[in-house]
RNA sequence: CGAGGUGUAGCGUAGUCCGGUUAUCGCGCCUGCUUUGGGAGCAGGAGGUCGCAGGUUCGAAUCCUGCCACCUCGACCA
């Protein structure tokens, strides 16, 4: 059995969700993204700035890609680990690159102790307890993984070293939205350790390919695989890779990023292996991230002006059972039916809820569970005990039909599927249309304006002409696509030659 | 961190310019009855440090100062 998967109380409340109606996607879409979040009853602000709490409903949907993407860790052979929160400063100044990328995000603890204020008025930091070494609270985990790393390699025999954590971090941001970017946030990092170039440079290739997997399939939301230039490279590292999504509002979102980081951590902490002939070397290291921006990726690639939708692989509930009644013995009658539809589901792991409330009426039921995004619905009335049907709504294309009570669970069973599929090739040709080719600068700024997505076009490689750009359109190179097709062009600023596209857009 | 805006019950709000009884309205919430195939109706009820802290005043949601948070736009970033 799986206790998680009944439903029974309504841990998902949703306490109110009147103001929604108000805000349309095509009219304003940061208010209706806002707007959407807290209406779901996924997260909402705490008091401190860019911290949030995500709700039951919201930390659902994360368990659930937890769940996958920890299950396709281990499939590709990784173990997980729990290092430490607080990093001693001096770490952070190893790597000179990676210091010089987050020292100005870091929140730093300074004193260990707090004491009464003298004026009787609450506490204050105690002066006497400061901290001798100062700590930060980690934005990223590499320094203290590869202090650690260097005590546990000695030997080629000690590698691969193939670690993953689930942990949060914080980065001081100065604006921040819910999921997308907030101050604290949670993700999973994965830090490796390898014998040779060439099996680190395979690593982080193979989990940037996890990541599309799991964001294609899993999330429903279509990725461009690509790498990085060298002005958006992760701080330390000799290659990001990375999936890039299209929300809808023309604007790319970075959702994952796998980096090779050569030898540069394991210089900075003098992490060294004997190889078989005996030699010392430095080891080779990867690492590879995503976080619980993945919410605010699946948010705004699927969802309507109803509210919320979800792929059925993350929905916390896949299929909401609504009656319909009158009479105290319809009710009684038709919940019974409905709860034994939900055991036979739940011997296929289907998540269901029996939405048996007598306090709410169906309409009022119907619009709840869309706003919640819930994949699929099925009401059954009095008429429909008489005729043997059932009524199923989808929520993907908001589409009702009646069908027989015969073959209901095979019938609802084949939908999951079908609905994640749709929402899948919904997203896909959004983005699969909103690619395009600009050949001059005119087109390219008119591309940008009028029909915003990801531009592609060439570039003549320098980071220079990159920051031009960004500073004249507010766009940047989402990344350089993996396995691009060459050819012969001129940079669409500068006309210098270049022998490949790269893929330009206004990005989250 | 710079510029602008906002903050009144769970949600959405009136009142703020021009200080003056018990802070407005709708939704939601509670109780009861009637209802239930797309956001139910009636009756009664509960719920507020007016973002926080000072100040001015006989009197502050309203005026002044400081702080905090949120939103939009910049700079920065997963």
């Amino acid at each position: 059995m799986h206790p998680i998967l009944h439903y029974k109380d309504s841990q998902f409340k949703c306490q109110s969700f009147m103001g929604f109606d108000k805000i349309k996607r095509s009219e304003d879409y940061s208010a209706w993204y806002n707007n959407l979040v807290k209406d779901a009853d996924m997260a909402e602000h705490s008091a401190v700035k860019g911290c949030m709490v995500i709700k039951p409903y919201g930390y659902s949907i994360w368990e659930r890609m937890q769940q996958k993407l920890d299950k396709m860790f281990k499939d590709t052979g990784h173990v997980n680990a729990y290092f430490p929160l607080l990093i001693p400063k001096s770490f952070l100044s190893k790597e000179a690159d990676h210091v010089e990328g987050f020292a100005k995000e870091c929140a730093v603890v300074t004193h260990y102790r707090l004491k009464n204020d003298e004026n009787g008025k609450g506490v204050v930091v105690d002066p006497e307890a400061k901290l001798e070494e100062e700590l930060i609270i980690r934005p990223t985990s590499e320094t203290v993984i590869w202090n650690t790393y260097r005590d546990w390699i000695q030997s080629y025999r000690d590698l691969p070293l193939l670690i993953n954590q689930w942990a949060n971090v914080m980065r001081w941001e100065m604006r921040t939205r819910l999921f997308l970017r907030t101050s604290e946030f949670l993700w999973q990092e994965g830090h490796t350790a390898h014998a040779s170039r060439e099996e680190a440079e395979e690593e982080a290739k193979r989990m940037l390919e996890v990541y599309a997997d799991f964001a294609e399939n899993f999330l429903g939301v279509p990725v461009i695989r690509g790498v990085k230039t060298a002005n958006e490279r992760f701080a330390g590292a000799v290659d990001t890779y990375c999936i890039e999504g299209l929300m809808q509002d023309g604007k790319a979102l970075q959702m994952g990023t796998s980096h090779f980081l050569g030898q540069n951590f394991a210089k900075a902490f003098d992490v060294k292996f004997q190889s078989k002939e005996g030699k010392l070397d430095y080891v080779w290291a990867t690492s590879w991230g995503v976080s619980t921006r993945l919410i605010g990726a699946l948010i705004m690639a699927h969802s309507d002006d109803e509210g919320l939708v979800l792929p059925p692989n993350v929905a916390p509930i896949q299929v909401v059972f609504v009656p319909i009644y009158k009479t105290d013995e319809e009710r009684v009658k038709i919940v019974s039916y409905l709860n034994s539809l939900r055991e036979s589901l739940d011997k296929y792991e289907i998540r269901c809820k029996v939405d048996d409330r007598d306090t709410f009426k169906p309409g009022y039921k119907f619009s709840e569970w869309e706003h919640k995004g819930v994949p699929l619905r099925v009401a059954v009335g009095p008429r429909d005990m008489e005729n043997h049907t059932a009524e199923l709504a989808r929520r993907d294309i908001k589409q009702k039909e009646t069908v027989s009570q015969d073959n209901l669970v095979e019938k609802i069973k084949s939908l999951l599927p079908e609905i994640q599929q749709s929402l899948f090739n919904i997203a896909k040709e959004y983005r699969d249309s909103h690619i395009h080719k600009a050949e001059t600068w005119e087109e390219f700024e008119k591309a940008l304006d009028e029909n915003p997505g990801f531009i592609s076009a060439h570039w003549d490689g320098t980071t220079e002409t990159e920051l031009k750009i960004k500073e004249l359109t507010k766009a940047t190179i989402r990344c350089i696509p993996l396995n691009n097709p060459q050819e012969e062009g001129k940079c669409i600023l500068t006309g210098k030659p270049s022998k490949e596209r790269v893929l330009f857009a206004r990005a989250y």
